[in-house]
RNA sequence: GCCACCGUAGCUCAGUCGGUAGAGCAACUGAUUCGUAAUCAGUAGGUCAGCGGUUCAAUUCCGCUCGGUGGCUCCA
């Protein structure tokens, strides 16, 4: 059966956090090993008895679910039901699409089949009896399954009182173990993941060991959807979406400011380490695109069009060295930049940074919120260099990846792709550069995985994984290596000993784009920003209209030394205007009455604690400007 | 693009088994001038996403379009 590609926690962030990995481990009953079947088959790919055995009940629950489904949609045809992150699901090729309607009466029949309490049976059948049975059972996916496993496999069937299926196991000992499931939702999937094969129906599922685990589920599910970013976006007032422009957010004024605030801040990392920032054109001939191959390899992700005017209704064929192309990436530019002038060895290695606006036409359906938009901008760089300083280059970004998220606590999982089979370039190129990348990773001691054959076919990569609210990776930082691009841009530099030769370009970005980052950090506080990106620091509150002229003077005080401040001069009572600030998640609260204008006097709360902290009006203003420090 | 679902006031959501809609918060007006998580009263606000069909009658049923959500595919 397939494995988990999706199943396993993130290493730990390296401020420990506590937003991530809600792993339910510890909560249900010490196990005592008497619902698991005797054969313990993989046990050693476990990190704990307790992955493997809810990997073995979600895998029954799978099957559970599989019958269910047989009994309600007669003809159903079963692909593959593997365990997941959380819960299972199983993709079923059926006459009639199934609805989430029907999700209940899949329920009530899993029920009944749980209740039944079979016991899971396994039987090694050969290689012809197991075709013969999944023919008689009218399963062409099993058996085209069973002529796609190793030749030297052992072919399992277990069978759940009368239902069978092809399964290595393990599964618990009976259907009545299986008691504490839900099914979630109902979605098309491809077979084998390929978009041009036939589309099935996938049935998600969760499943527990305790009805306390389920329910806690359940409910941590519901508490995540409140920090989901396109509510709290809403809710705060930091940006919005139209239908005129489907995947374009506008940013509206807080938003805005938080923008410019990473902005600024990933600017003033990269000057410090080395970069130059420069700006360039968003729309460029096709030639552009021609020399750097998106037009053969991207073109359907980009937005182009004719130049010049066209009457209306004007059909004769463009003329091709008209069309324009909206930029997706930055790299093209930078090559134009690179080979400018003749370049020294001496210039390398050489780093360029531009915040461009780039456009991407991704499909409809894959749009959503911040994390997948069709416009955006990147913290995007390209360092040009020899292929002696690949290794110190890329350990550099790898640091810097480290510090800018642990700076945020934010847990990340990165991922080294290797070689595809439509490779450019020689095996000894390939060979050099991924042991770069892996010796860079092993040296900052970043855990990582093999992601084999999943690298650009021009070089290498790792990616940087960030978890949203409700556990699902997006990839953000990213590095990769390129040895074509400059070869297709003809560019060069000189070396020591008077001889021209082809740099190396990493590309890389640390937040990846600027919308998505944002969308997991806003998932990430649920809101809370930290003072210094917070684009309201602190709200000034007046007790009653007698204290407002203090109130103003606090207000400009705070303004003139450059803090985020806004003036709550309403007509409405304090616990009012505490109970909204409360709300809006500024950081920062100071109450303004009598006693602070007799004074001359700050009473401030935060939003971690009730007490309140009386200051000096020059005090104030020292501390918010000190808390508002970047932390990078 | 594909599969399923959804679209009611600025926001969160009721409701209509077909007879053109309601709450809370927000907004606005008035009263109140108040010390740490909701002061009181009132007012206004909706082509029930859009277009077409069925019907005496459509927000409700059907179709299409647009947009959104969850997946698939792809990717920052």
């Amino acid at each position: 059966m397939v494995s988990n590609s999706r199943a396993g926690d993130y290493p730990p962030p390296p401020g420990a956090s506590q937003s991530f990995g809600t792993a339910l481990c510890g909560l249900s009953e010490t196990l005592n090993g008497d619902e698991m079947e005797e054969h313990e088959k993989g046990r050693d790919a476990f990190e704990s008895d307790e992955a493997y055995r809810l990997h073995a009940l979600r895998h029954s629950t799978a099957h559970i679910m599989a019958e269910a489904i047989q009994t309600l949609f007669p003809g159903a045809k079963f692909t593959i039901g593997p365990p997941i992150k959380d819960g299972f699901f199983y993709d079923v090729d059926v006459a009639e699409p199934i609805s989430e309607e029907s999700l209940t009466d899949i329920e009530k029949a899993m029920k009944r089949i749980v209740k039944r309490n079979s016991k899971f049976e396994r039987s090694v059948l050969s290689r012809p009896d197991a075709v013969a049975l999944f023919e008689a059972l009218e399963q062409p996916y099993k058996v085209d399954r069973i002529g796609r496993l190793p030749e030297d496999a052992e072919i399992m069937v277990y069978d759940q009182g009368g239902f069978r299926d092809l399964c290595a196991g393990p599964h618990v000992q009976r259907t009545g173990n299986c008691k504490h499931f839900k099914l979630l939702k109902v979605s098309g999937a491809y077979l084998d993941g390929d978009s041009r094969n036939k589309m099935l129906q996938r049935v998600y599922g969760t499943v527990w060991r305790t009805r306390a685990d389920l329910d806690l589920y359940m409910e941590r599910q519901e508490e995540a959807r409140k920090r989901d970013h396109r509510r709290l976006g809403t809710a705060l007032e930091l940006f919005m979406f139209h239908p005129y422009s489907p995947g374009a957010p506008f940013w509206l004024p807080k938003g805005e400011d938080l923008y410019n605030t990473l902005q600024g801040a990933m600017r003033g990392l990269l000057m410090e380490g080395g970069y130059s920032a420069v700006r360039t054109p968003m729309l460029f001939d096709k030639k552009l695109w021609e020399t750097s191959g998106h037009w053969d390899h991207y073109q359907e992700v980009m937005f182009h069009f004719a130049e010049g005017h066209h009457a209306e209704g004007d059909s004769d064929e463009e003329d091709d060295s008209q069309i324009l192309g909206l930029k997706p990436m930055n790299c093209p530019s930078h090559m134009l930049i690179f080979g400018r002038k003749r370049r020294s060895y001496r210039e390398l290695p050489m780093r360029i940074h531009d915040q461009g606006v780039l456009h991407r036409n991704e499909l409809r359906g894959a749009l959503g919120g911040l994390t997948r938009v069709r416009q955006f901008c990147q913290d995007d760089a390209h360092i040009f260099c020899t292929e002696d300083q690949i290794a110190g280059e890329v350990e550099q970004v790898i640091q810097l990846v480290d510090k800018v998220y642990s700076a945020f606590d934010l847990g990340y999982r990165a991922k080294l792709s290797t070689r595809p089979a439509d490779k450019l370039g020689s095996d000894d190129l390939w060979d050099k550069a991924e042991a770069a990348l892996q010796n860079a990773l092993e040296k900052a001691g970043v855990e990582f995985v093999i992601n084999e054959g999943d690298g650009a076919f021009y070089g290498p990569k790792i990616d940087f994984d960030v978890l949203d609210a409700l556990e699902r990776p997006w990839q953000c930082a990213t590095i990769q290596l390129d040895f074509q691009l400059p070869r297709r841009f003809d560019l060069s530099y000189i070396a020591e000993d008077n001889s021209a030769h082809v740099p190396v370009v990493i590309h890389r970005a640390i937040f990846g784009s600027f919308e998505r980052f944002i969308g997991i950090l806003i998932e990430h506080y649920a809101g809370e920003f930290p003072m210094w990106m917070a684009p309201e620091q602190v709200r000034i509150a007046t007790v009653s209209e007698k204290s407002v002229g203090h109130g103003q003077d606090i207000l400009e005080a705070a303004q003139a030394g450059g803090v985020k401040a806004t003036f709550d001069d309403a007509d409405d009572k304090i616990g009012k205007k505490i109970r909204t600030w409360h709300g809006s998640k500024v950081p920062y609260l100071a109450v303004i009455g009598e006693r602070e204008q007799e004074d001359g006097t700050v009473s401030i709360r935060s939003r971690k604690s009730r007490e309140m902290e009386t200051m000096s009006l020059p005090e104030f203003v020292a501390r918010m400007q000190g808390e508002a420090k970047p932390p990078f």
